[in-house]
DNA sequence: TATACGTGGGG
DNA sequence: TCCCCAAGTAT
């Protein structure tokens, strides 16, 4: 980085010799456009508009390979509990895995609140404000480092996510190649859109272009039906919406039964959960339902039936009631040798590892309070739909 | 470089 | 009880 104060001018990524920017695009046309449609069709999401980097990073760790609605139910209940990254750091791994619970990949959160007692312990709990140092940091990767220091530093640096490289495959017209080359083209085409960092400006020209790259695949520039006619880049696009994908693993089905165990103590209720072994690959350390053999379960009658999805495969989920001593059969069938049992309150099952599936069982039948996101208001109005006309 | 890692909404 | 997908990272 050049330590000489540069005039901006309308040629600025012509003043980089050293790291030439080319692209198939006319780079500065191409933002205008973006940026106008942006501007008025973002949608309102609680991280936006935010100057906190710690809630920056929290937002962009929350959304990997995960999707807004989800993050959106999680996001302001995890940062009231844990407001600051040096509360994130004082509190037990448990307690941050609960507040976790539902939106998958568990071991961003031990991750995230690994990197939170890191910062506080070496680094005096401050975030650092580069992309190279980000991505020292457990559970920030390429992506990750990127989004945090444009949108919360303005670093430029080019962010390149699924949505980026959609777009970029759509607008330049080049197939899909998921090896070393075909990353390279798109980082290289990212690159040279990003715009660069203007002194005393007060704008992030980086961070807004970046999200506004991401909001265009997310929105407009669809994998399967992209709406080429609100696109906003539409004139500059090579291949207007076509775009092949290379063919998934298919999907498993099996099915799952699980014990639904309560029991009153005083005025308490509490349920059986089972604790997952730490050495487990999937969700360790975490709590579930008691697994039921499906023998176990022949001719009775579920109390609750619903599908889950765990990585590739669609559980078929039916859940037993055995409340009373009349139903001793099915608390027995719990398999003795996997151990690990515990009662739990039910008034402390929100401050508990729950897996998504024990959670959204224990919401299903009441026994578990759900914990609502803010409602809508002034500053956080209802998500924009896009409109067909 | 390939694989493991969760989830829920929608067609 | 079918199939697809979404703002990646670590190993």
């Amino acid at each position: 980085m050049s330590s000489v104060p540069r005039p901006a001018t309308a040629n600025d990524d012509r003043m980089h010799p050293a790291a030439p920017k080319t692209t198939l695009l006319d780079a500065a046309l191409f933002r205008r456009r973006l940026m106008s449609w942006y501007r008025t069709h973002a949608r309102e999401l609680p991280w936006r508009h935010v100057s906190d980097p710690y809630r920056t990073w929290l937002s962009e760790v929350m959304l990997q390979q995960t999707r807004v609605a989800a993050v959106v139910e999680h996001y302001q209940s995890f940062l009231r509990r844990f407001p600051t990254i040096l509360a994130l750091a004082l509190a037990p791994e448990s307690e941050v895995l609960a507040l976790w619970s539902g939106l998958g990949y568990y071991r961003r959160a031990r991750m995230l609140h690994k990197a939170a007692q890191f910062l506080i312990e070496e680094r005096g709990g401050i975030l650092p404000g580069t992309a190279a140092e980000l991505r020292t940091l457990p559970g920030i990767g390429e992506y990750t480092s990127a989004a945090i220091a444009s949108i919360a530093f303005g670093e430029s640096v080019a962010v390149v996510d699924g949505n980026v490289e959609r777009v970029l495959l759509r607008l330049t017209g080049r197939p899909e190649q998921r090896d070393a080359a075909g990353r390279a083209f798109v980082q290289q085409q990212a690159s040279a859109l990003v715009p660069n960092r203007r002194i005393g400006e007060q704008t992030n020209a980086a961070g807004d272009h970046n999200q506004a790259m991401m909001e265009l695949g997310a929105t407009l520039c669809l994998p399967k039906a992209p709406l080429c006619l609100h696109c906003p880049v539409y004139a500059l696009c090579k291949t207007r919406g076509e775009h092949l994908t290379p063919p998934r693993a298919a999907q498993l089905s099996r099915p799952a039964a699980y014990l639904l165990n309560l029991r009153k103590r005083g005025t308490l209720t509490e349920v059986l959960l089972e604790r997952r072994p730490e050495d487990a690959s999937l969700m360790p350390d975490m709590y579930e339902l008691p697994p039921l053999p499906q023998d176990a379960v022949q001719g009775r009658e579920p109390l609750l039936r619903l599908r889950h999805a765990i990585t590739n495969t669609n559980y078929y989920v039916q859940v037993y009631a055995a409340s009373g001593p009349q139903d001793r059969g099915l608390r027995r069938a719990v398999p003795a040798a996997k151990g690990d049992l515990h009662w739990v309150p039910t008034n402390k099952l929100n401050s508990k590892p729950l897996t998504g599936l024990a959670r959204k069982v224990l919401q299903r039948l009441d026994v578990m309070k759900v914990d609502l996101p803010r409602l809508p208001t002034a500053t956080n109005p209802p998500k924009r739909t896009i409109s067909a006309r």
